[in-house]
DNA sequence: GTTTCCACTTGATCTCTATCAAGGTTTATT
DNA sequence: AATAAACCTTGATAGAGATCAAGTGGAAAC
């Protein structure tokens, strides 16, 4: 079955988002129906989207900058369940409330779709569904390899885990699959990476120091990163060399 | 939207399967086309259903028994992604190959359909398709709740925790939610306990030691184990007291 | 130009959990 | 009944990461 919307980073003329998620612009037919639901947001880094509990009236992607997913105890302890990268879908079709809260960790665009209508247009057209369907079994995969960097690697592993996996998708975003060092931004202080990791922000300063004294990783600044040998990176990170990450 | 499937642990005479998955005997009108598909597995304890990467030519429903969904990386360090109790759904309609082990907890039916036909009736009854979108959300919802579990909780939380699944799910299937002790038997020996919350066996016994010192549980043997208050177990989990697990 | 603030780094120390090791129970096998 | 094989518990010790604390650097505000 050729899936009907076109994926995997290739943008089209007159609209930002990369097609890893549904988007209006991708199937002629269904566009006439989106454009009256869609609408584009724009959000600061650090604001609030939505509070656990809160009701969700839209679902979308991510345009640009990164959003992230967050639990949080009553102690004050949180713990990130996701990193939304440009081309990831937000949303929870069929469902009343957000689980977590959701926070625009850079300044933010997103391009929504009121949901009653994106859910009417889902029922009538099951090739949405199918593909909303694969979709989440895609975050359900990355947040269970995740669930193996939190259970059971170490500091120095899940930094690299990290860098990994954000090195690849802007890899893939920027140049097609070539070799040769990656340079990338961080796009996350070290508190939101200490979230995401299970770990305390002094912690991911001391490893990020290691695997930059240990020559993995170079830094110009706090957070422009280069990577002189991702296969290095890998090896570091505990993955098998062709990784599996999904994110 | 009313579900056409029943869900929710009420059970039909003919069936063993409990409700919250999907089953031909719920629905009528696809119990014709299903019958000839349908048909039951049996596992013994520790047996492995499915390796990593293998083909996946099924989709079911766990009827009885515990199955888990284990990831592992070279040096042998492994963690539990998934624990699957019976009603649970197993499967990943349109993805050719398992991306984790699969393997029998303890010993284990399966209601299992062939999975080319199974898709094929997914993609004519749009209601089936949606109602996989639903289990798949609730899964990812279960596993980034775990997240938080796995990258923030305590030892002694991590196990609250996992009491805590397995003594509302075991409840639910019961004696439908009242107050009072729960008494159930502990399906996981300490060391799959361990593998599923991140820690090593022997901190698993010896937490489970100091909560039965303390008066949260109580043993008799090493698996049978009465939970006198269910409120003060979950705030040794770290709960808020309403709970918001799903699995 | 100075001050303030925020993100980050580094050091010292402590604590929780892993690791190593030994022994105990239960259940199955001979 | 004796033996073996899982499974579990408990103790001693070590180590990874947390916690507490001080200080650096750069950018924005005054």
């Amino acid at each position: 079955m050729t899936p009907m919307f076109k994926i995997d980073h290739t943008n089209c003329a007159d609209c930002p988002i990369r097609h890893r998620a549904v988007c209006a612009h991708c199937d002629a037919n269904e566009l006439e129906k989106l454009e009256g639901i869609k609408y584009y947001r724009s959000f600061e880094a650090g604001q609030t989207i939505l509070w656990s509990g809160d009701q969700m009236n839209f679902v979308g992607s991510v345009v640009s900058g990164i959003a992230s997913l967050t639990q949080t105890m009553e102690d004050g302890r949180t713990q990130m369940v996701g990193l939304l990268l440009p081309s990831d879908f937000v949303g929870r079709p069929g469902r009343e409330s957000a689980p977590y809260d959701v926070q625009a960790t850079t300044d933010l665009v997103m391009c929504c779709f009121r949901k009653k209508p994106f859910e009417e247009m889902m029922n009538e057209t099951p090739h949405i569904a199918h593909r909303l369907l694969q979709m989440t079994l895609d975050e359900l995969d990355a947040a269970r390899e995740w669930m193996l960097v939190l259970g059971r690697k170490t500091a120095r592993e899940k930094i690299a885990s990290l860098l990994s996996i954000i090195a690849r998708r802007d890899a893939s975003i920027s140049h097609e699959g070539n070799a040769g060092p990656i340079v990338f931004d961080l796009p996350l202080t070290r508190e939101a990476m200490a979230d995401y990791l299970g770990l305390t922000l002094e912690t991911v300063s001391r490893q990020i120091s290691a695997l930059k004294r240990d020559g993995v990783i170079t830094l110009e600044g706090k957070r422009h990163v280069t990577i002189p040998d991702m296969g290095r990176l890998m090896e570091e990170a505990g993955d098998d060399s062709d990784g599996g990450f999904l994110v």
